[in-house]
DNA sequence: AATGGATTCACCATAAAGGAGAGTCCCTAT
DNA sequence: ATAGGGACTCTCCTTTATGGTGAATCCATT
């Protein structure tokens, strides 16, 4: 239902469920996939366990990935204890920074129950958050006038509603959205504006 | 350009600027307002002083209002007296949790350089953050047909390709698009797509 | 001065979206 | 049982959006 495709072998990877946060800002991820265990998912909110979790606090503090067995911080409220009955078991945290990008940072959490992770799987998970990363980074090639439009579809307004509060002719708006739609790779103004949305450029 | 409107006297009550997280489940919020100085933001970014900030933290641990100046929490960091150095001077953080609704918080930070914060301010804080995440409450009457429609819409889907990929007519994709607009008092689908995405509901 | 990019606009044909109305199916409350 | 209500379905018609083509303008760079 999501259009997320698999690619990278993810579901192999964390067959355990997963967890991955991209781009970072000022406190919140642009981007938040969360495939974690519904039951660990319900308990974990309830208890607001994120700003105790020792994963959490890596991330936030390192940079390159981790058992979470290597973890060494302190965990009072045995939170990867508490995972473990809930069948979280072997788990990987990795975290990427790239401070060339607007300081935004992207983390990972990734569970298998079965067996420990690899040291090969601990890249692997590595280049996968670079990846994700990456390609989650919005185009920024858009001209304000673009943004402005899509801005505006966004808000349900039509293309004359658009041209007259802009000032131009709507066969200007046309083509701003068209050009919207190209850059966004988009086959129609409504994904467009759903993107650039998504993305934070609007 | 966002279309938000300040009915509830935000801008005077927090003249130096403010945050809020709207219907924070897992980790993050469904609905993020930062309204906070653009210096500070950068900072407060580059640092990673969400997972230290004692205004965070106390959000996180309690329900209610509090002054920046009665949260007794250990600040190591020294985040508070950085932020004044950047004007953030007296400031309210308020949590409101909401057990009812599938364990959702929502909580505010709220700034002025000029005085201290009153009573009555708190309250009319606590008031604030309960209407905001009351408003942010996505319907919840939308079908799955309806919901579905909207996510193919969301991802640039034709009616005629939706109608085709569900197996119904295109004359039924249009009444459950016009159904979903109305509930979600949407102008145009690429409206009600937006709303669905930004609520998590597709 | 020339190049190229971005922007703006017009015109036309076609495709898609929107609106009104009515019928079916199914569940529920009277 | 039966009268609603909601979801779903469909048709007919109007309005709107999209795509293609061409062209003029403005601006920064070469």
């Amino acid at each position: 239902m999501d259009g997320m495709i698999d690619g990278d072998g993810l579901n192999e990877l964390a067959p355990g469920g997963y967890y991955l946060a991209l781009r970072v800002g000022f406190a919140f991820p642009m981007l938040e996939v969360n495939a974690l265990p519904e039951p660990w998912v319900e308990h974990y909110t309830r208890h607001r366990f994120m700003l105790s979790d020792p994963v959490i606090r890596w991330v936030y503090g390192n940079t390159g990935a981790t058992r979470w067995s290597g973890i060494t911080l302190d965990d009072p409220l045995r939170i990867l204890s508490c995972a473990r009955t809930f069948g979280l078991r072997y788990g990987v945290a990795v975290s990427h920074f790239d401070s060339a990008d607007a300081a935004l940072r992207s983390f990972g959490s990734f569970v298998r129950a079965d067996r420990e992770y690899t040291d090969d799987e601990l890249h692997a998970l590595t280049t996968l958050v670079r990846n994700r990363h990456v390609a989650a980074k919005p185009p920024d090639t858009l001209t304000e006038a673009e943004l402005e439009a899509l801005d505006m579809v966004r808000q349900g307004l039509r293309l004359k509603q658009i041209a007259h509060a802009v000032g131009v002719t709507e066969g200007a708006i046309k083509q701003r959205l068209k050009n919207a739609k190209g850059k966004l790779n988009a086959q129609t103004s409504a994904q467009a504006a759903a993107l650039a949305s998504k993305f934070g450029l609007i």
